[in-house]
DNA sequence: GCAGTTTGACCGGAA
DNA sequence: TTTCCGGTCAAACTG
């Protein structure tokens, strides 16, 4: 389940995303564990990415994604320990509008929602965008 | 030429 | 009142 676009019920995603202020991605971190590439889980909607910071509070690096709805004021955090697979995806807001995915059917999803697929690992762990 | 992503800087709030 | 942290926006670069 490295790649599938399941999203599963503990992350609490769409209509319950509501309430959704702290999910953690227990499949996610299974998912990087056995991949040990991070790889932004998918949820069924497209994120995107709008910034990114080092909490040093944390000791971990967070990414901010908005849903690319402009109508829709879902906003969702990433975050990850360097050196560490583990990933915790913080969902705030709920979405006004359908799950994409299901608009475009499975296919749609078409290239597995290639769209929420971030690699978090290739921002911090040197990947393609090494300069 | 367009879309999307990444990085840095700025602003606001809390301690 | 000052300092620090978190969050967001805009500009630039790459595919």
């Amino acid at each position: 389940m490295a790649s599938t676009s399941q999203p599963t019920p503990t992350e609490g995603v769409g209509e319950g995303a509501g309430h959704g202020d702290e999910e953690d991605q227990h499949a996610a971190e299974a998912a990087a564990s056995s991949g040990q590439q991070l790889v932004m889980p998918e949820d069924g909607y497209e994120w995107k990415k709008y910034g990114q910071k080092f909490i040093k509070n944390i000791q971990r690096i967070r990414s901010y994604f908005r849903c690319r709805d402009k109508r829709c004021g879902a906003k969702k955090k990433v975050e990850w320990q360097p050196g560490d697979p583990s990933l915790r995806v913080v969902y705030e807001g709920a979405h006004q509008h359908g799950s994409p995915s299901s608009s475009s059917s499975c296919t749609g999803a078409g290239h597995d929602g290639a769209a929420n697929r971030y690699e978090l690992s290739a921002q911090y762990f040197g990947g393609p965008r090494t300069q």
